[in-house]
DNA sequence: AGACGAATGTGAGACAAACTCATAATTCTC
DNA sequence: GAGAATTATGAGTTTGTCTCACATTCGTCT
């Protein structure tokens, strides 16, 4: 049985426009056309879809049920039609981002809080489980966006500055190094250090610090949580590193101190990587505006 | 979007391949054809489907999308394309009957249950409200058998013969004719006769007895049920005109009496009236079968 | 690295299917 | 029964899809 779209359509019409004549004018076809395709239709299946015995035309229980089919299914093909009308118009589309950066759902989830409101046809997620190998997977196409703070020179891939951000020391304020202007490296040495549960090299506390001066902290505990580390700074249980952001909101708490590292500070830049064939979409360079102007509002706070 | 139901096939195909050459194969395409026909369509829309990138070719979201859509369509289309199968054979297709003879419910349905089970995929349906105009319906298409006692000679419509049967007198075992052998149209003149709510010429006490004697029943009763005729019989409110197959059951009970109608007796027959082009499908000779041993058995209980 | 093998892409031409045009054959209506 | 409306048919053209042959690309093995 060689169905086709085309035969379901013309029954639907020609069923609605009760005649063949008017049905192959709103198929934009002759007449002609449209009786030969409903005969080799027919006789390709063997079963009779038309009465012809009275004129006009009325469908058969065998034409009947192809148009229950054409009922069910053209609807379901415009859909997809339409869907992709708008993914090529840009108005939809995938934007599954990975965070190589553990503090970056604090500000990641108002940014797409933002996002959706504007563009609702895009779908949105984070993947979490791709801190490694997030840009291959890029790459793979198995995400869209990639937050990192370690720039590299990949073919395809573009990595776009989103913002600078700080790293800072945090620590209860009845903590001992809350009298100093600074934190060191060599301050770490007899404290315990709270961090994510992610491999050193990308903490930045042991990439930009410890790892550079040898400093080994005296313990170390992972937590997973942003909020759970602050509360166990809080309660003097160890020291923490932080992005200037999450602490924004902490800072003039008289529970914490924030610190700068070293006496200058350190500075990190935050990208996006994505892939060059992206680029131009409009709803990629809006999510990333989304993200500049968000982190300027949390580190302004 | 020119969309075709081959390239549903070829998507979901190339995905359950994992592969273009092996998805190619199993289609009956070269592998060529197949990269054509994907190109093509990725063309056309403007959207990429799968990733080419990395072999073997994955499905890009758009191309996910599109294999939701084949995964929805297709089963529909194959059911549909099985049922026309079926309706080719001969194995399907669609038994509405039109009963003229508002009695024939009582042998109709036993014959219906019989029927339904060696013939599954028939659409066996009764349809009421056509006592008239049941023939120029079986034209139209809108019946496929009208069961009938007056034969016409009708272009394409058969009237095959199905059984003999006799229009008896019912009346309850206290009634001044229960003494007598027979009855004849005289007799009604001072009766009430419990009939059906349909014209007269479609009742066999009239057309066959009172109209050609031109005698009038003192009153008439119309009632619906062929049971609720049977019970105001029985309580002696009237008397009636029944089908022999009717009355066997009843025949026996001492609350009833049947009687010829004429020293001789009337006899009739019935027909079941099917198109020509019908006639040498397998259930409908099958369903007239039934129809004839269901009668006989109704006849010699 | 380089080469080999497997898989996919491309171009030209063959072939089939679907359409149009012109006209015949129906059926309905008055 | 004539005319109008509707559908069917046949011939010829166009369109699109397939195959064949070969180029290209990607992954892997030594």
């Amino acid at each position: 049985m060689h169905l086709e779209f085309r035969h379901l359509r013309s029954i639907k019409a020609i069923h609605e426009c009760g005649s063949l004549a008017r049905a192959a004018d709103q198929l934009h076809i002759t007449q002609s056309a449209l009786s030969h395709q409903i005969k080799g239709l027919e006789d390709q299946t063997g079963v009779e879809l038309f009465i012809r015995r009275s004129k006009p035309m009325r469908l058969s229980p065998a034409g009947l049920r192809l148009l229950r089919l054409a009922e069910q299914v053209l609807p379901q093909v415009e859909a997809t039609a339409a869907e992709f009308a708008a993914l090529r118009d840009g108005k939809s589309g995938r934007m599954h981002i990975a965070i190589e950066c553990h503090a970056c759902f604090e500000w990641l989830f108002p940014v797409l809080e933002g996002f959706r409101k504007t563009w609702p046809d895009v779908d949105v997620d984070i993947r979490p489980g791709l801190a490694f190998d997030a840009l291959p997977a890029l790459d793979r196409e198995d995400v869209d966006l990639v937050v990192s703070s370690d720039p590299e020179d990949l073919p395809g891939v573009e990595f776009v500055e989103l913002f600078d951000y700080n790293p800072v020391f945090v620590a209860s304020a009845q903590h001992p190094l809350a009298s100093e202007d600074y934190v060191t490296a060599a301050d770490f040495r007899d404290q315990t250090l709270i961090s994510y549960p992610v491999e050193r090299s990308r903490l930045d506390v042991f990439s930009q610090l410890l790892t550079p001066a040898k400093v080994e902290p005296a313990a170390i505990r992972q937590v997973e949580l942003t909020a759970v580390i602050l509360l166990l700074v809080a309660s003097n249980r160890g020291v923490a590193v932080l992005p200037d952001w999450v602490v924004r909101e902490v800072k003039y708490s008289s529970d914490y101190v924030t610190r700068p590292l070293t006496e200058t500070g350190i500075t990190r830049r935050l990208f996006a990587a994505v892939r060059e064939t992206d680029l131009d979409k409009e709803y990629v360079q809006e999510l990333i505006r989304l993200a500049r102007v968000e982190a300027r509002k949390l580190q302004s706070t």
